[in-house]
DNA sequence: CTGAAAGCGCTTACAG
DNA sequence: CTGAAAGCGCTTACAG
């Protein structure tokens, strides 16, 4: 079915040279007479010539593709950010030469996914991964940093004593939370609550630790009544306003949600049950989702650049694994408010 | 930094067996016995030992990996479209135990981009690939079939003597585009415009003929100064209309968009000129995108199954692949009308 | 049923 | 500056 195959044999013999000479040329290597690589790069071209991967991998070169892997249990809310952070990686990637092999996880506790997970670093499939939606810690996440390879997480704590090949991205939830809650005092809400995420996530700690502080410097008061359980998704939202309408008591005047989603979920919720959103409640929601904008009412919200954070992640991540960067990395990004028209001065 | 790898010598070893005994346990040959079987897999998985995947494809086997193309002239109004479709790629790919390599083509005429493409095919990083965007015919990508990689394309044709290799599928848009006229002129409409999509891909081609032969069907005239220019972009939309509007002359009372994205830009530049949907003019899309139901007005629309189609893509790639399958393949998936708010009855 | 050996297509010390 | 040769870790006829 293929034509025969052309390998760097046929190429040193074309080219007059010996196949070492053909690998320093492809290489790169400085020891090579112009005129020789002229000739011998002449010919490669002539030929469509590509040295095959997976040899060049088995004798020692790296395979210059990087795992992106996606924990999702089955939520589809995310969608747009999901594209958006797949295609950053695969472009910036792309750009330092690299290939990206992306992986869904529909759920991390599967002992067979996780295994499948594992053949492909043991494998030698990929030089490094990048692992997207992990709880805080993963177990098997930890284990493959302890055997070494490089891995860059998003949404998790840096240990005590971080192995050199880790690399931890985050945003800065706290100062998020701040500048939401700064914002709602502002507008004379002083019957603040919160829609928290998932709390075995590293974000959802933070958040609602960040929101807790927030509230004290703003003098305010947390009423547990109004701390309502979610999971960073739409339905979360949705059935956290649920449980709060039913149980008829007071309502805050507003509510930050742990993400966009579920504010989305928590404004369906109300609108449903006849409250207006700034009307009766003021909602804020976390991350500027690509809808936010376009949703009724416009949703007030903090913005995050997922984008610069998987960009960043992917230049981290290949410099790591080119040992171009000693220790373990850590950096956390700044977020910030964007006013929309989900929250009114009361 | 890493532990030292394994491998199948050392597993022989400590199954007192040879490296063929372990290769032909992990290729799963019937002539081994149950118990030698059992000895060496226990070894095998005591020590989270798994071949390394380059010696095994240099060894002549399939590198399990598909390449999955998509040419994006910049354009993020297939946001969700996108993402639904390498999702759906990858996760039914992994049901066959393959993997997937996702590129990203902005400019599917560069040729150093296209050079990238050729490389990771003739690199054998991957056993075979699906193109989606691609013009009809794209050069490169005939080079490619040609050369007898296994090949799966979207919106192309089949030419008439198809390679083995060669998977073409494709929606029904002549059956779409029947329905959608049928529709608005059973809603009263006769005086039926079109925003075309991108003439060089077949769909363009093929929703546009649809067009005319459906209105000749209903015995209606097409006017060619309601035949618009488009290229299936929320922008493509929007100039259209601004177009037709600039040229003060009749207008129609329903048009037809090559797809969901072109209708949003078309009815948004409706609403800036005073126009409303569809009260002074009834749009009908294409695809039924995620975001259809939720615009405003929620979006009449012809229903594609995109998620369908790229898992069958990827189940006929991965059995053309492994040979199970002889000459080529063209498939035609249906397209149905959903009914919702963007057209009136006149 | 099983092992020894060749071979896949590269890279890279080594020697000159 | 350059070539011969070993080695990467598998698979697979081949022979027994």
């Amino acid at each position: 079915m293929k034509k025969t195959d052309i390998n760097s044999t046929e190429i040193a013999r074309l080219a007059g040279v010996s196949r070492s000479t053909v690998s320093r040329v492809i290489n790169n290597y400085a020891n090579v007479p112009p005129e020789t690589r002229d000739k011998v790069l002449k010919v490669i071209e002539e030929h469509n010539y590509f040295p095959n991967a997976s040899a060049q991998v088995l004798a020692g070169k790296r395979s210059r593709t990087i795992g992106l892997f996606m924990i999702e249990q089955g939520r589809v809310s995310g969608d747009i950010l999901t594209n958006m952070l797949i295609v950053s990686v695969i472009e910036h990637a792309s750009e330092y030469g690299y290939y990206v092999l992306t992986h869904i996880l529909r759920d991390a506790k599967d002992a067979e996914l996780i295994k499948g997970v594992r053949e492909i670093f043991y494998q030698r499939r990929i030089d490094g991964g990048i692992f997207i939606g992990a709880d805080n810690p993963e177990p098997f996440i930890e284990e493959l940093i302890a055997e070494g390879f490089a891995i860059g997480v998003v949404d998790q704590e840096l240990p005590e004593h971080p192995e050199p090949n880790r690399i931890v991205l985050n945003f800065n939830n706290d100062s998020g939370m701040k500048q939401a809650v700064a914002y709602l005092a502002g507008l004379g809400h002083t019957n603040i609550g919160i829609i928290n995420g998932d709390m075995k996530r590293l974000s959802g700690v933070t958040k609602f630790e960040g929101f807790k502080m927030a509230m004290r410097m703003c003098g305010l008061q947390v009423n547990p009544r109004w701390v309502l359980d979610g999971d960073f998704n739409e339905t979360g939202g949705y059935e956290a306003i649920q449980t709060l309408l039913d149980r008829r008591e007071d309502l805050p005047t507003a509510i930050v949600a742990a993400n966009d989603s579920v504010a989305f979920g928590a404004i369906r919720a109300l609108k449903e049950r006849g409250l207006r959103v700034p009307g009766d409640i003021s909602i804020i929601g976390f991350d500027d989702h690509a809808l936010s904008e376009k949703h009724h009412p416009a949703l007030t919200t903090i913005r995050v650049d997922l984008g610069d954070m998987m960009k960043r992640m992917t230049a981290y991540l290949i410099t790591k694994i080119e040992q171009k960067s000693p220790g373990a990395k850590e950096i956390t990004l700044d977020c910030s408010l964007v006013v929309r028209d989900s929250c009114r001065r009361v």
